[in-house]
DNA sequence: ATGTGC
């Protein structure tokens, strides 16, 4: 990226005036190498951005931000439905509510060692990974809509995991305000077998290691002990998300012009928050956060039955359940003024801190977990929501290590098989159906994700509490 | 991300 337009106001935050037709100033954050190797386009993205109705205080991207469908993957905007604000379905993508869960085994990794391979089958039997997995489950519509409204409280009330979870999920398990009816036929037909399954491209279920604890306090508190394994998933809505999101760009690409809404680019598609289309296009997305929670709620369940039959003692209590593309409506207080706002968060993470009023009581002194997922065969990182005052970037932080290469690009350097020999050989058991996803997702073309914790830690937005290392890794 | 698409 040319930085030759941005301020930089401090090692890891620079600042891109308000100009034109932006309406708030823009800020990056990232140290000056990943800056370097940002893509020009994320400084145009969030630019465009900026020039959105109703956005309030600034336009952000975190420090793993890459180009995105009109918004950067990284990015996070804030309006206000009284100031004419906007909701816009580029500003949470195609995979609505894609998140990570952390589920905590108490297994050391020596315990591990002697079963790893039948552990590393079971899970890839059991668990559908891959384009168009199905799984065991199939849904009328009935009980599509009881889905779509309850999230995990639906899948735990349909014996898939347990009543505690609900506290370590995001609104407790079911996003408020989800409208089934203005979910289409064809998305929900799209999911009528897919409950349960990871999907494919950089989705995953991995067994990882804790290797390392930066803050140990809140680590204790979270129940991370170096040398144990934790069980990451990571996946979204699979095809209802997809769906919801390709039909209501459209229709607010179409209808933007009605709504006096000048686009600085098509696929920055908006409806005012207090419209027809954006409050069902709102009603959607919600139903769609709870298709990804009972997913997520679904695999738990499958994950505890393959461990059990290896681990009888091994509970697997779920740490916490993060979503990192999402538009949830929240309290902030920009410029020291407490007003509602509609935050969209993709490809960025929550990151709530210390007595936020809205974390549920086994965070509440210490902040949120934020996960931060590493790219196939790298670390991963477990963060806590920053205490610092006044929030950054409405309390949001980055959300994996970000790509560096396209997958067009990944092609050409990898092949899928020369990838999984080389993670064998470390030591890390990949298992996936497609040889050519897994060249897609080779680790070299990701960004350094040690390099990305650190610059989001150091500008504040979430701190460093403990570095995963993976072990098994179930690929899409 | 995706019943991946020229």
């Amino acid at each position: 990226m040319d930085t030759s337009l941005l301020a930089r106001v401090s090692e890891t935050e620079w600042h891109l005036a308000q100009a034109g037709d932006m309406r708030v100033p823009a800020v990056i954050f990232g140290d000056g190498e990943l800056l370097a190797e940002m893509d020009d386009k994320v400084l145009e993205q969030i630019r465009n951005v900026a020039c959105l109705p109703g956005i309030v205080e600034a336009a952000y991207a975190m420090p793993d931000a890459h180009w995105g469908y009109g918004f950067p993957i990284g990015g996070v905007a804030a309006f206000d439905a009284a100031a004419g604000g906007v909701v816009s379905a580029g500003g949470v993508g195609f995979d609505i509510s894609c998140g990570v869960r952390v589920l905590l085994t108490g297994i050391g990794r020596g315990e591990l060692e002697p079963l790893k391979l039948r552990l590393a089958d079971s899970l890839y039997r059991d668990i559908p990974a891959g384009v168009g997995s199905t799984g065991k489950i199939a849904l009328d519509a009935a009980a599509m809509d009881a889905m779509l409204r309850g999230g995990a409280r639906w899948a735990v009330g349909e014996g898939y995991g347990r009543a505690a979870d609900l506290e370590r999920i995001e609104e407790q398990g079911a996003a408020a305000g989800a409208e089934p009816d203005a979910v289409s036929a064809q998305a929900k037909t799209r999911q009528h077998d897919e409950m349960g399954t990871l999907g494919s491209g950089n989705h995953y279920l991995e067994v990882q290691e804790i290797v390392d604890i930066a803050e140990p306090a809140i680590a204790a508190a979270f129940g991370l002990r170096r040398g144990e394994l934790v069980v990451s998933i990571h996946c979204g809505s699979r095809g209802l998300g997809h769906q919801i999101g390709t039909e209501f760009l459209r229709e607010m690409a179409i209808a933007a012009p009605g709504f006096g809404i000048v686009l600085p680019d098509l696929e920055l598609a908006c409806a005012p928050i207090d419209s027809e289309l954006g409050r069902r296009y709102l009603g959607a997305m919600r139903a769609a956060i709870n298709c990804a929670l009972a997913n997520r709620q679904i695999i738990t369940h499958l994950t505890r039955r393959v461990f059990a039959h290896f681990f009888e003692a091994a509970s697997l209590d779920l740490l916490f359940d993060v979503s990192h593309n999402t538009c949830k409506e929240e309290w902030h207080e920009p410029g020291g003024k407490r007003r509602r706002l509609f935050v969209h968060r993709k490809g960025a993470t929550r990151a709530f801190a210390a007595g936020h009023a809205e974390l549920p009581p086994a965070f509440a002194a210490t902040g949120q977990p934020v996960f931060i997922g590493g790219s196939m065969g790298t670390a991963s990182a477990i963060m806590v929501g920053a205490s610092v005052r006044p929030e950054r970037a409405f309390a949001s932080a980055c959300h994996g290590a970000g790509r560096r290469m396209s997958r067009h690009q990944a092609l050409r350097h990898w092949h899928g098989r020369q990838v999984v020999d080389e993670l064998a050989g470390r030591g890390i058991i990949v298992k996936s159906p497609s040889s050519r996803g897994v060249a897609e997702e080779a680790p070299g073309a990701y960004k350094d994700i040690a390099s990305v914790v650190e610059a989001a830690h150091a500008a504040g937005l979430a701190r460093k509490v403990a570095t995963l290392a993976p072990v098994i890794c179930i690929k899409g």
